[in-house]
RNA sequence: GGGCGAUUAGCUCAGUUGGUUAGAGCACCUCGUUUACACCGAGGGGGUCGGGGGUUCGAGUCCCUCAUCGCCCA
């Protein structure tokens, strides 16, 4: 046995900063971290959702990352044989173009001053940065993830998972070549997804501009009206629409605005009235022209398209709104997502304007080689000289942007291969739908639901050179008949019967998109199954050239779940772990990656990735905006480790992991010179120094990047969440801190029933109540309810009362035994209870508990597990719970409480020896006298009766709490105002319910409607209040005779 | 424009199936340190639950509506 703990050796502060990374190197030394698959176990997997490497971690993540941590630490504790995957992605875009903006920025080049070879060698060696950081900032929280079988989305294993899942849906014909309208940045000349653009108002024009009619015949308008935004785009128009029944149409648009004005608020009347009045002049007006151009559509008419000279068809299609404009609409199909529609309805040619760099190009004919604002302003002064510009109005206009360059995007109509979605999107729905993967909240199962009823195909193409290329070698063949004899060789081709090869023809209909690349009717594409360099030889050799472009991001994480795994190989790990049990994310990824992770495991295993999915909230700044790392909001953990230690770190995260979703964390610095506290704004969030505005001294931040910044104190971060749970974390360790400075001659023994007191029983029956609560918390995810629940039993129960009723018997050696065993039992599942939320503190109080009680427990006592990590998580015992008990100890506790209150109220020093009296039942009596020592020991008082026939004493203070009256006896200390005051407060409030209750006792249809037990239970609790308002009248009326 | 969510004490948030006159932490006020913990202890003040309407014996909780804010989709 080890020697007694000493109050001077025993740091009454846990050092987090010595202890965090020995104890982690413990746990990571003794493999507790790592798992093998185990057919006699039962296994638990969570794969991390893969941190992108553009960046460090922020508190999100760090949010994200403790929940899975803790779930991980209770299943093992449980007894799973627990995985939790980790590793990273490579972010396409977004880890390219920030290395692309570092380079811009710090050597003046672009990508392509440096070849695609020798910036993905950059990017790599950006990756490999932080992922080492990103992995660093992991472990720091406490992460016990298999770090043995890091994973990177771009690393060997996945990409071999990524070459199948593709080959395989090209094989199937479920991943196919098209055009579609893409977000084209002009100035990174690449492609960039619908999140990836912000909307500005600007202010522009809508310029109208009027068509000529070919050959108009008599009585027919000679020219057609039109109006746009973008004037350069008419270049590229191949028809004018009009709506095919322009009076319906009109009809319809006044029958819905009526319905409005007929619901509407009066202040919106007027305005809604004038939209009315507007649409039937229109239709008293404009009609009969609309349906003469109509008729005129039907009937074949053409147009000729200014400057160019180009005939292009009048047409009929609904996009064309009577009620607005001219009622006449420019399509321009390879520039416009709904004129791109229309021109698929109306079998249009699509005519593409643009270069990739954003200058026009031979479609535009003499305004080739221009950028789109020098001719938008040419082709408004032409059409201005031919007298072809009836109205310029001004016009705000919601621009597209690009998030990546600030420029405005152009719709630009672009090659792309994309993943059919028909058929995956419905598995992915049919596995919501029926269960076999649940969401948590379920809210939003209907997001998810709806986004893939669109059942939208997936462009996953990327114009990028950081990613996985896609694995496609196309060759344009001279005609149709040679690329036909080519493909007729490769049916017979041996790899190809193999199924190492497949290929697809070019679709004919692409053909009809003028100023692109390619005739795709004698275009063969051939995909290869596997990385092997000498078939893509062969048929390089044969003249076919690999795709340029990169899959999208999302389609290497779709396959996460089973690619880290070790498919396509079906490994010992893949046939263990999959599906995996639980999924943790934040909600703004539900459709990019959630439901492409479904529908990618089903295709590929036939299975689901995961059991449930969790959505847990965002972390919000002080301004109610999600922290994000190109908005530079982003905290890092380590800065709140740094300060307030990884456990409080945690606890302050799961605390606040509520189901309402999204919690505000106002954050400030903290000056390391003189310990100002500095709000972070959005001016010094993205500072990489900041100037104390007290003591003028500059701090760095974590953006800090010069030499010469990092050479300053770094400011910590602070934050009010982080303080709470420091706190908790502090008093827990003084709490253990206390138990064991008292655990001096402690042995293990068998503790009997019969030798408990009564805070033992009362202590071991709540915590097989905690117990209960808190497993039952985390198994639902309901992390801050566990959080909570903890917290205030080890304060206010743990602390307050059972270390402060235990105490005395410490120093007495015949009752010492049996409170020592208690006590360390009750700090022994205390441990284990809160380990997964504050792994490290725990882990350390652990050790030291072990080293003077290594045996612990009452029936029998067991050796303690060497580490908590893998200790057993403890099991409610329903023999311990006592309702008796409980209900005594609520007794006690309100008779203690009316103590403290009248001291207090009476301003009696704390410790001057208070002589108080109760009247109450006899056994009640009973009950309360046996705590004698108690009130002694937790409020100085000393109780000169308990019992049915105690009357006050002539001054007192008295208070009624339940069926008792409390009486203090304050001869000699009364201070009577403060009494009298006290007093007609209290008899103020209880005539207010009395008479609230009375009112509702009285109401008949409450006595009738309500349930019996209710109405009874008002009845009782009238009552009582009446008795306590009579005590309290009485005790006003003796302060009156003795003042 | 459609969908989802939020609005409770000065601040940040809880509040289970509608049922004693709404809770916590921080901040604030009073008292306290030879006491395991001042990152502490005892006590206190403070909100009528965004506005309006409805259902009900009874609404922070259910319904409708308006306002404000946030997110997603068009």
């Amino acid at each position: 046995m080890s020697g007694a703990f000493s109050a001077e050796s025993f740091p009454n502060r846990f050092d987090h900063v010595s202890a965090q990374p020995r104890i982690y190197a413990e746990w990571e030394q003794a493999g507790y971290f790592h798992a093998v698959p185990d057919p006699d176990r039962q296994p638990y997997c969570i794969v991390i959702p893969p941190p992108n490497v553009t960046g460090a971690l922020h508190l999100g993540h760090a949010l994200n990352n403790t929940l899975q941590d803790v779930l991980i630490r209770l299943k093992r504790m449980q007894g799973f044989n627990t995985l939790w995957m980790p590793g990273t992605d490579h972010a396409g875009i977004a880890t390219q173009a920030v290395v692309e903006k570092r380079l811009k920025e710090e050597e003046g080049k672009t990508r392509h001053d440096l070849g695609r070879a020798a910036l993905v060698e950059r990017i790599w060696a950006w990756k490999d940065a932080y992922e080492a950081r990103i992995i660093q900032q992991l472990k720091s929280m406490g992460c016990s993830c298999d770090w043995q079988r890091t994973r990177f989305t771009l690393d060997d294993v996945c990409a071999r998972a990524v070459r199948r899942t593709f080959f395989d849906m090209f094989r199937q014909h479920r991943i196919f070549r098209g055009k579609r309208l893409v977000n084209w940045d002009t100035f990174l000349q690449t492609t960039v997804s619908d999140d990836e653009v912000f909307h500005e108002v600007v202010q522009g024009h809508f310029w109208h501009f009027r068509y000529p009619v070919v050959d108009p015949r008599p009585g027919e308008p000679t020219h057609v009206t039109i109006a746009t935004t973008r004037p350069e785009t008419m270049l590229g128009d191949t028809a004018v629409a009009v709506h095919p029944d322009p009076a319906a149409a009109l009809a319809e648009a006044e029958a819905e605005l009526q319905q409005r004005l007929a619901a509407a608020p009066a202040k919106e009347k007027p305005a809604l009235a004038d939209q009315l009045t507007e649409i039937q002049l229109r239709r008293r007006e404009m009609l009969p022209q609309l349906e003469q151009l109509r008729d005129m559509a039907l009937a074949g008419r053409r147009l000729l398209l200014p400057l160019l000279e180009r005939e292009i068809p009048l047409v009929v299609d609904p996009w064309a709104k009577p009620e607005l404009g001219s009622g006449c609409v420019k399509i321009t199909p390879a520039h416009d997502a709904n004129d791109y529609d229309v021109a698929r309805r109306c079998q249009l040619p699509l005519i593409n304007i643009l270069n990739p760099d954003g200058t026009l190009n031979a479609q535009a004919g003499p305004y080739c080689g221009q950028t789109v604002n020098v001719a938008r302003r040419n082709v408004v002064a032409d059409l201005e000289r031919a007298g072809l510009v009836s109205a310029i109005e001004d016009r705000e206009i919601e621009l597209a942007h690009s998030d990546r360059s600030k420029t405005p995007i152009e719709p630009y109509l672009a090659d792309q291969w994309f993943v059919k979605m028909e058929e995956f999107a419905e598995s992915a729905m049919q596995a919501v739908r029926d269960g076999r993967v649940r969401i948590v909240p379920a809210r939003y199962a209907k997001g998810y639901l709806d986004w893939l009823a669109e059942k939208r195909d997936w462009p996953v193409s990327r114009q990028l050179w950081w990613g996985h290329r896609i694995p496609i070698w196309s060759r344009v063949f001279a005609s149709v008949e040679e690329r036909e004899d080519y493909a007729g060789r490769l049916e017979r081709d041996p790899q190809v019967r193999a199924g190492r090869v497949a290929f697809q023809r070019g679709a004919a209909e692409d053909d009809r998109c003028l100023g692109s690349h390619g005739a795709a009717a004698t275009t063969l594409h051939i995909c290869l199954r596997d990385d092997a360099d000498d078939l893509a030889a062969r048929f390089e050799q044969d003249g076919f050239r690999q795709e340029e472009d990169v899959l999208d991001t999302w389609f290497s994480s779709a396959l996460w779940p089973h690619s880290t795994l070790g498919w396509p190989e079906i490994t010992p790990e893949l046939q263990y772990f999959y599906p995996t049990n639980v999924l943790i994310t934040s909600r703004d990824i539900i459709t990019l990656w959630v439901a492409r992770m479904v529908l990618a495991g089903l295709n590929n295993l036939g299975k689901v990735p995961f059991q449930d999915v969790y959505i847990h909230p965002k972390i919000l700044d002080g301004y109610g905006e999600g922290m994000s790392k190109s908005k530079g909001n982003g905290v890092d953990p380590i800065d709140v480790i740094d300060k307030f230690g990884p456990d409080a770190l945690r606890f302050g995260l799961a605390y606040l992991t509520t189901e309402t979703q999204d919690v505000r964390m106002p954050i400030q610095f903290e000056c390391p010179h003189c310990e100002q506290l500095i709000d972070q704004t959005k001016k010094n969030r993205e500072m990489p120094r900041i100037v104390c505005p007290k003591c003028q001294q500059p701090f760095q931040t974590q953006w800090a990047r010069t030499d010469a910044d990092r050479q300053l104190k770094r400011g910590a971060v602070v934050s009010e969440r982080f303080e709470v749970a420091r706190n908790f974390c502090n008093k827990l360790w003084n709490a253990a801190r206390f138990v064991m400075l008292n655990l001096e001659h402690y042995t293990a023994a068998p503790v009997p029933d019969s030798q408990l007191e009564f805070e033992d029983h009362w202590i071991l029956s709540r915590l097989t109540t905690i117990t209960q609560q808190v497993t039952d918390c985390l198994e639902r995810y309901q992390y801050a309810e566990a959080a909570r629940t903890l917290y205030d039993f080890c304060w206010v129960e743990f602390c307050s009362s059972y270390i402060e009723m235990v105490k005395a018997r410490f120093p007495d050696p015949a009752r010492r035994g049996v409170a020592q065993r208690v006590a360390a039992h009750a700090l022994d599942v205390i441990l284990r209870l809160l380990h997964p939320l504050i792994p490290f503190i725990t882990e350390e109080i652990w050790r030291l508990l072990g080293t003077i009680a290594p045996e612990r427990g009452l029936a029998p006592p067991r050796p303690a597990a060497r580490h908590l990590i893998v200790a057993e998580w403890p099991q409610p015992d329903s023999q311990r719970f006592n309702a008796a008990i409980e209900e005594q100890f609520a007794e006690f506790h309100a008779v203690l409480s009316a103590l403290r209150e009248i001291r207090s109220r009476q301003n009696i020093p704390p410790r001057q020896p208070l002589s108080f009296s109760v009247r109450c039942d006899q056994a009640a009596a009973a009950r309360l006298q046996r705590l004698a020592a108690h009130f002694a020991a937790l409020a100085e008082a000393h109780a000169a009766g308990i019992a049915p026939q105690v009357t006050p004493p002539p001054t007192h203070a008295g208070v009624r709490v339940a069926n008792m009256d409390v009486y203090v006896d304050l001869a000699g200390v009364i201070d009577v105002p403060a009494e009298v005051s006290r007093l007609e407060k209290q008899l103020e409030r209880l005539s207010g319910m009395i008479a609230g209750k009375e009112k509702k006792l009285s109401n008949r249809s409450f006595v009738d409607k309500a349930p019996a037990d209710v109405v009874q239970r008002e009845r009782e609790s009238l009552e009582q209040l009446r008795e306590q308002f009579a005590v309290v009248r009485s005790s006003l009326e003796a302060l009156g005779r003795n003042a």
